[in-house]
RNA sequence: GUGGGUGUAGCUCAGUCGGUAGAGCACUGGAUUGUGGCUUCAGAUGUCGCGGGUUCAAGCCCCGUCACUCACCCCA
């Protein structure tokens, strides 16, 4: 019996990856051009970080964390998400006091102990972007439009935006006790979930997919008629600039967010062609957030994005890996060594040069010189070595010139494609 | 944690009433002493997820189990 990997976790095949380059290499430039670093912290961190800032009862911290203890005893977690642990090194090493701004981003792997199905994961990737140090509503902005631009750049457009307020300390206590008074008057029509969880996460039946539910929170009290002053201020100087800068979004007063940190602007990307896992990028405020976990009191905001989500969006898109320079068809050992000589050399230089190892018929070998989308292909046989010189074969239109086989500066000049030379 | 669907060749899948395993693609070789793509001919390929049961006989029926997958829940 051979060894499988684990549940929900899954390998990154070679015919992927160009697409997950793709998606990386996309963030980081856009993420580069908007001023953001990133930083890199490890996949483990103590168990305490994730209940103090993600929430004791969330669905995360109470059931979905791959924790254990080691061999010291100390409980550690698998992070669930990306935020608590950059917010943990940037107190940690005071960054604050180096920059009082702060931007900042990551990428690598996260684990949740779920259910698996698709665009979710046990270990899934997040590429997540971090603002702390500034409270204006410029950075709200600012953080919205990179998003916006990112989905451009990377090609997807069947993504929406919405946003959302969820008010602050001083105004959302407010709002839930209204929320919680509509409720209890149609408790008997709400699911049994969310009767369950009326008390503790109230929020959560104004996203309840069941038709009873929507019905019944219908005409609910919305956060939005509930912001203080300063939060109202905020939220709608957030939708002014984004007009200002042409970012398409709509307003969703009923989003809920999964984090308990989360204050005033909040925010996802959503889409229609992943199932129900709809949100591709979500993120929000978490003011309170860094003094919580014993840093400063200092505002924050970001989001993250789940690439194996992105990847899915850009399924259609097939990149491809590279392909080769020159494939070298030997025939004969002799010939074979020499090959292989010249092949290093190439290799060695910077082109993407590929052989056959075994020693095939010349037919099989230039099948595999066209399967590799070689854009040249050199046959040397016996012919070739007595003569030191040899047919290189150009792949696509089919024509063919000798090249001296000893000269592998020659060779080399007219093969390499013109970004290496 | 709960529910549905699916497990047969490397991949996508067919397999009738229970009668000893199939196609396409991919792969290998030939047609072209030594030239890829297009065409054509030939060839190789199986723990029918696993374990048990019924039967003269099981890919097919029954029981169990595992894996994958979609959905609920939750979320990126």
């Amino acid at each position: 019996m051979s060894i499988a990997g684990i549940k929900g976790m899954n390998d990154i095949l070679p015919e992927d990856v160009a697409t997950w380059q793709f998606v990386e290499t996309t963030a980081r430039s856009v993420f580069g051009a908007f001023g953001f670093n990133e930083i890199r912290v490890p996949v483990v961190e103590k168990t305490e970080l994730f209940c103090r800032s993600i929430g004791e009862t969330t669905d995360i911290v109470e059931k979905e964390m791959y924790t254990f203890t080691d061999r010291s005893d100390n409980s550690l977690t698998l992070r669930p998400e990306g935020t608590a642990p950059v917010m943990r090194s940037l107190i940690q090493h005071k960054l604050i006091n180096q920059n009082p701004v702060q931007k900042l981003y990551y990428s690598g792997p996260m684990f949740r102990y779920e259910r698996p199905q698709k665009g979710r994961y046990r270990q899934f990737h997040q590429i997540g972007a971090e603002v702390v140090g500034i409270d204006s509503p410029l950075i709200d902005a600012q953080i919205l439009v990179m998003l916006d631009h990112f989905f451009k750049q990377v090609g997807i457009s069947d993504v929406a935006l919405q946003i959302n307020s969820l008010g602050c300390p001083q105004c959302r206590p407010g709002y839930r006790d209204a929320l919680i008074a509509f409720l209890d008057q149609r408790l008997a029509s709400l699911c049994s979930d969310c009767q369950r969880r009326f008390r503790q996460n109230p929020l959560r039946a104004l996203d309840c997919k069941v038709p009873g539910c929507k019905e019944a929170t219908e005409e609910a009290p919305i956060v939005l008629d509930h912001l203080c002053a300063g939060c109202d201020d905020h939220f709608s100087a957030v939708r002014t600039h984004l007009q200002n800068l042409e970012v398409s979004f709509s307003i969703n007063p009923r989003m809920v967010r999964g984090l308990d940190y989360y204050t005033k602007t909040t925010f996802e990307m959503i889409t229609n062609s992943l199932g129900s896992q709809n949100a591709v990028a979500a993120g929000g405020r978490y003011d309170g957030l860094i003094q919580k976990l014993g840093g400063p009191d200092l505002p924050g905001i970001g989001f993250a994005m789940g690439v194996e989500r992105l990847v899915l969006l850009l399924s259609e898109l097939k990149l491809t890996n590279a392909q080769i320079d020159l494939f070298i068809a030997a025939l004969g050992t002799e010939a074979q060594q020499h090959g292989f000589k010249l092949l290093s050399f190439l290799q060695r230089s910077g082109v993407r040069a590929e052989m056959d190892y075994t020693d095939k018929s010349l037919k099989s070998q230039m099948r595999r010189a066209d399967k590799l989308g070689a854009r040249y292909s050199l046959i040397i046989g016996e012919d070739e070595l007595t003569k030191r010189s040899a047919p290189l074969r150009n792949m696509s239109g089919g024509e063919q010139i000798d090249v001296d086989i000893d000269n592998f500066e020659g060779v080399l000049s007219t093969v390499a494609p013109a970004e290496t030379l």
